[in-house]
DNA sequence: CTCAATCTGATACCGAGCATCAGAAACATG
DNA sequence: CATGTTTCTGATGCTCGGTATCAGATTGAG
């Protein structure tokens, strides 16, 4: 470690600087590490002594990586949230805001049908930690703020007035479906595909 | 206390038991102590210690009549969720699930318009305080439980099956409809009634 | 090379929650 | 009343997540 460490030639040297590429790779490391401890002894079953020993940092630093040892699971939901959100502005304004949210979802879809094996194991994990279900919701209760402007843009109308209660009802509505989903998706262990669940769960409320 | 309870006479004794009533007493104490000092001071700021120095309880006791700090405000929740569930399957099966849904959350409806001043404060906190928004969640997760069997029985289908996402969609998009319409009614103080949110949050879905 | 900014580990601290234990109160007996 | 059993209580100590502080090392700019 002293040796490969040491000055990596500043030819090869980015612009972005060192040790934000340090930064970025140790965070990298840790989600990997917590990932497999946790579903290997289960959240609770692991502290955060343990993850910052087997990366190699001491615990206050681990800390200065992640908030919160949830957020070293969580915090890539905060970046799909973003796609979603950008998949949702994308559909054309011919699709109604059901429909729209509908296929903005398809962003998750598709990934899940590219690694279905560990989405699974992941999602089951979430699902049966009470924290982690807990921060869950926090995640799509994010989701819904971002997703909201899109969808009262489509209703036509402003979306900061309290009582306009249509755009965050729809989004939440719709996130509860992808709930829904999910949830049964992980109960048939994959046997049923995400997309067809989803089309069933938001299905039901357009009748 | 030594005398008032001193074998009070074995006419007027109730089955019960002396205990229990004690027990359910104390319990209501604490929830009372407990919102006071949280609306006061805060969630976060508000330590266990001091709400069982204010009962006059240990810190341990304290802990085995709430097994958290947030079921002393949110434990009223799991009643109310049975409440719903009851209000639910008294409603006609002329009705759809939906409007039988909107129909059966009259219960919080009414109940907030009887005590407006109260569940506002209440309701902020639980907004605004992220580890009670948290486990609110879950206790909307115990309602949608509660919930689904009925709504599964009204779209005739069996409710332990995996890949019936239906009752779960429509349950949970009926609650996050009124979540939206309780955060509409807390953003402008009350002013517009929760049932009318309510009816148009859940009007937005049927189109 | 030098100096300021950042990062790190060590340490101490706080609060929630759990486990244990001796003593006191409540209950069901005779 | 006296008894023994059960349950509750308070006290203590512990684990773990999270915060704050501080001296020393590392990075990066001039």
């Amino acid at each position: 470690m002293t040796d490969s460490a040491r000055t990596p030639a500043r030819s090869a040297t980015k612009p972005p600087g060192l040790r934000e590429r340090m930064r970025v790779t140790v965070r990298k490391e840790v989600v990997e590490v917590a990932l497999r401890l946790f579903i290997e002894q289960g959240f609770d079953g692991t502290t955060v002594d343990q993850i910052a020993g087997e990366v190699g940092l001491s615990r206050a630093s681990l800390f200065r990586y992640f908030g919160t040892k949830e957020d070293m699971v969580l915090q890539g939901l905060e970046e799909t949230g973003g796609q979603i959100a950008e998949a949702l502005t994308a559909r054309p304004d011919t699709e109604g805001p059901w429909e729209a949210l509908r296929r903005a979802f398809d962003v998750l879809t598709q990934a899940n049908e590219q690694a279905p094996e560990q989405t699974l194991s992941y999602l089951r994990m979430l699902q049966e930690t009470p924290s982690l279900r807990a921060r869950h919701f926090e995640k799509q209760l994010s989701w819904q703020a971002m997703l909201e402007p899109e969808i009262a843009r489509r209703l036509g109308v402003s979306a900061d007035q309290p009582e306009e209660v249509g755009p965050n009802a729809l989004s939440g509505a719709a996130l509860a479906c992808l709930d829904a989903a999910a949830t049964g998706w992980v109960a048939c262990g994959g046997a049923v595909p995400l997309a067809v669940l989803l089309d069933r769960a938001m299905g039901t409320l357009t009748e």
